[in-house]
DNA sequence: TTCAATATTCTTGTATACAAGAGATTTGAC
DNA sequence: GTCAAATCTCTTGTATACAAGAATATTGAA
């Protein structure tokens, strides 16, 4: 076992520039230099091309023909779009995980809440990013459903940068893990209709996040890139 | 207008390679030789190579660090987890397209049942696969969630070779039909549950479909390849 | 000065060359 | 005859070379 934990340089490349881009490194418009990125991740452009090939094919970046590779932030309408799919996938994923989890996750999950608490508690905001995180991957693999918890962290990850910048709007962090201890019930109560119904309102951009979203979101999409 | 509508060779052959797959004409476990598909496509690996590494990124093949790129169907659990995710997108796309469906959508879907009921009383089995795929395009159009529609249609996509298989077995069709019209009726009265119950169902791997596709799964999956 | 046509440069797209690991084959020992 | 080790071949992964289309700069005319 363990195949594939490739020392392919293409790999490497594409999760670095994954992560550049979910980090929100580049500005909307922005192009990705193929002589430039492979200069400064000394590589030559073949694997870089090659990682360029996977990120578009996952959505993180689009490629013009004979023009090359953009970053190209969704719109505000398919920003919504994305999360609205994102709420379904996460209300899917708390329906099954209140049939279907177990004990160890049940308890994994509890942990998690607790260390975002706690992170709020001292203001580390990078913690309770990562915490946040480790919640929702929990939540999807405890859905029992592998294909669909693959597809939600893909989802999850491409809108890591505006998730990033909806939660920085003050008074949001509360009333975020009020709801991840009402999921955390619900499962525990083995009550799918209420995990989903929760997931759901917890992801969806509705009501008040609608206006907040919109407003952070000129802080950070519109700026274009030569 | 009209941009990026590449004369890239690479795009060309990643469709090639992706019609292949999704018409089964690779064998579960079947390794992709890249200098004889190059050699078939009259093309060097360059091309090719990225055409994998797009393939891969959409899951439609395996790419293993020195040892190439695989064919690799999902086993039964994973398929019927992916129909799974697949019967929630189409409810989805149910639930938001009767309420925001217009009079022209609904002409088109109505055709295509048409002229899938034509293709049945002909027995013509390819045209029925077509229309029945334009029929769930256009719902997943019919949406309004522009970004859910392309999932949607991605994932049916990648289902292709495996809802093929499962609706040979006879007597499906006209259930099949009788769903695509009481889906029509849904659209018609603006009713967004009664819609996305009947795709749910529609689409969904339950009760004596469950038992038809695991019988025909053994038809095409298990045949390793050397 | 401004606009257009042309020339030039730059960047992408593809092919080829080369390096290195995986797999197959052969050889040798028991 | 069977198993294991070493060799050899074949395939992948990366770099480089080359071709062609975009973008940019330049030149000329009005």
């Amino acid at each position: 076992m363990m195949r594939s934990m490739g020392t392919r340089i293409a790999d490497t490349i594409r999760e670095r520039i994954e992560q550049m881009i979910v980090t929100g490194e580049f500005a909307d418009g922005e192009r990705l230099d193929e002589v430039k990125l492979a200069e400064q991740f000394g590589v030559s452009r073949t694997p870089l091309r090659e990682a360029f090939q996977s990120l578009a094919a996952s959505g993180l970046l689009t490629l013009e023909a004979r023009r090359g590779a953009f970053i190209r932030h969704p719109d505000f309408v398919e920003l919504v779009e994305m999360f609205e799919v994102m709420a379904e996938l996460e209300a899917m994923c708390g329906f099954r995980a209140a049939r279907r989890v177990n004990e160890q996750q049940m308890r994994d999950i509890g942990r998690t809440i607790e260390a975002c608490e706690a992170a709020i508690a001292r203001g580390d905001s990078d913690e309770y990013y990562r915490e946040n995180e480790t919640f929702h991957h929990l939540l999807y693999e405890a859905s029992g459903n592998s294909f669909l918890a693959r597809e939600a962290a893909r989802l999850h990850k491409r809108l890591k940068p505006y998730r990033r910048m909806q939660l920085r709007v003050n008074g949001r962090m509360p009333q975020s893990m009020r709801e991840h201890r009402a999921v955390y019930a619900a499962l525990e109560k083995s009550d799918p209709k209420a995990a989903a119904a929760t997931l759901r309102q917890h992801v969806a951009i509705q009501g008040e996040r609608f206006n907040d979203l919109m407003a952070s979101y000129r802080q950070i999409a519109p700026r274009k890139a030569g």
